[in-house]
DNA sequence: TTTAAGTTTCAGAAAATACTGAAAATATAG
DNA sequence: CTATATTTTCAGTATTTTCTGAAACTTAAA
């Protein structure tokens, strides 16, 4: 096996590993690094072959990143195999996981604050008012944070981060 | 049961639902949903009664919360139990939220990425150099983004975030 | 059509993660 | 020191998540 070989194939596994940390599942993280250092889309087979997978796990991994975004489907003239691609631009990478992040995580997250937040309101005791602060605080901090990435990841491309950064000093 | 206990109950119950969606466990989410809106601090004894859970599940997720810094013990004169409270600072759990992340994240990815693209240095061949300008890019934004997270985190307050609003407008 | 290639679904198996309960360890009071 | 209260640990169990493999379904060539 060439080093490059090598290489990408530690990628692959170490991606994966860290998915796990990420909340993503293993497979998945692993078939998206695989098409991030692939120089041309594999098919389902390919990709079955590289990682030992089942066809099944492969299939439903792939619908899940083409859904996110992450991976595309290509079609190959001459060819019959749904072929994938990923994109590999670390901008765009970046915009889809923290929409995918906002929508999953602090969006519900908001919601559920929001509602305990409206049910508290009109309580008049002492440890009511208290709980409605708490949860108001959270909730405002919580949206604010959600429009910010929401603009963030709206922007066709960094030239953001280093200005951020500015502000920052 | 009063409003208010049912409004709090609802929330922890979500908030611990939500937890999973976050990667983090569902009682662990739950003790600190329920001290965030406890208004005096609990005993280990208190929070097993409340979320139904083992004495086992209760110590090693306080323990856990404790680490994090997102909830302390504090001692009550007079008594012998432990007692347990929130942070409760919007801003204080956002940083170590933040901080958790970076480290138990990020960290470990730009890791992972700088040990291929060292490894792919010294490689010639125009698919090597692909894979070696792919994953630094990559690498250099989570760099960048890591130290903006930093930067943020470490502030003592936020009047940062209208800040950032502004930049992005 | 019919036939074969390719894709999707899903029930059951395997693996990973979280939880319980009780024993061991530790701390405090008497 | 002894007895008792409290906390911690951990082996075994339960639950959740992920994966497999084969059958059902879809598409398109012949």
């Amino acid at each position: 096996m060439s080093e490059l070989a090598k290489i990408k194939d530690n990628f692959v596994a170490q991606w994966g590993a860290l998915g796990s940390q990420w909340g993503i599942n293993r497979t998945m993280a692993m078939i998206h690094a695989l098409l991030l250092v692939s120089p041309n889309p594999l098919t389902t087979d390919d990709i079955m072959a590289e990682l030992s997978v089942s066809r099944g796990n492969a299939n439903t991994n792939l619908r899940d990143l083409v859904s996110w975004g992450l991976i595309r489907q290509v079609i190959l003239k001459g060819e019959r195999k749904d072929h994938y691609e990923a994109e590999k631009d670390t901008w765009k990478i970046f915009c889809i996981v923290a929409r995918e992040r906002k929508r999953r995580e602090t969006e519900p997250a908001s919601q559920v604050l929001k509602d305990c937040v409206d049910r508290s309101k009109h309580l008049k005791t002492a440890e009511a008012k208290e709980l409605h602060k708490q949860l108001s605080s959270l909730n405002e901090f919580v949206t604010l944070a959600n429009s910010i990435m929401e603009k963030v990841a709206s922007k066709e491309k960094s030239s953001l981060l280093p200005k951020i950064l500015k502000v920052l000093s």
